[in-house]
DNA sequence: CTGTATCCAGCCGGATACTG
DNA sequence: CAGTATCCGGCTGGATACAG
């Protein structure tokens, strides 16, 4: 979680204090992919601690981007959705995956609409 | 800087390896204004240390996103400008941007052309 | 399986001083 | 002013164990 800006103004600088840190935009993508569950995160490829998944996943909450809900079929465990604010952001992560396609050798796409 | 990933071929996880930190964005940002002077880069409101601008203008230009180049009004400083593959994270700063504004109260437009 | 809790090494970056 | 160097406190996050 990156630090706060010290009451920056700047719109690009505060939208990095909410969700601009490597981790908290794997989990974005993960979402728009169509994870809900705890387990389906901890599969990515990147390997992200169950530590710092839960802390991002509250972060995440928090910030009103992610809701959780109930799961019928996990009773007893939550699961993780987009709120319309937090699915704003799927213009934000394109825009990097594009770029990141264009430019960078090796990658391959993801985040199909689910 | 953050740290990389290991063997990831997702684009947006190698994106943000590239590019993806707080600081570095921060820079792009001042770039994009028309700032090319690290004197300038430092005179932004969140306060980058010397050490941490010098470092993120480094792997900047090490990514080929920032190139140097002879300032003839500033004899023996290094003036720091966007390639064209620089300059085509713009979308990006523009998304995040933009995100920032809709959703943040309090949040300023800049990133003006220059 | 879904999280929570600790431990702790390593890195990030703020402060500061210093050189050309 | 441009940039480098060093110190070092604090946070990040990997590993691991554990609980429900």
């Amino acid at each position: 979680m990156p630090a706060k800006s010290k009451r920056s103004v700047c719109p690009l600088a505060c939208a990095l204090d909410l969700f601009g840190d490597r981790w908290t935009m794997l989990v974005l993508r993960d979402l728009f992919v169509g994870k809900s569950q705890f387990g389906e995160f901890m599969k990515s490829p990147e390997h992200i601690a169950s530590n710092t998944l839960a802390d991002r996943l509250e972060r995440l909450v928090a910030a009103r981007l992610v809701e959780t809900f109930r799961s019928e079929e996990r009773p007893g465990a939550d699961g993780y959705r987009l709120t319309a604010k937090g699915s704003s952001t799927r213009p934000i992560l394109e825009a990097i995956m594009n770029w990141g396609l264009a430019n960078i050798r090796g990658t391959e796409a993801r985040l199909q609409p689910k």
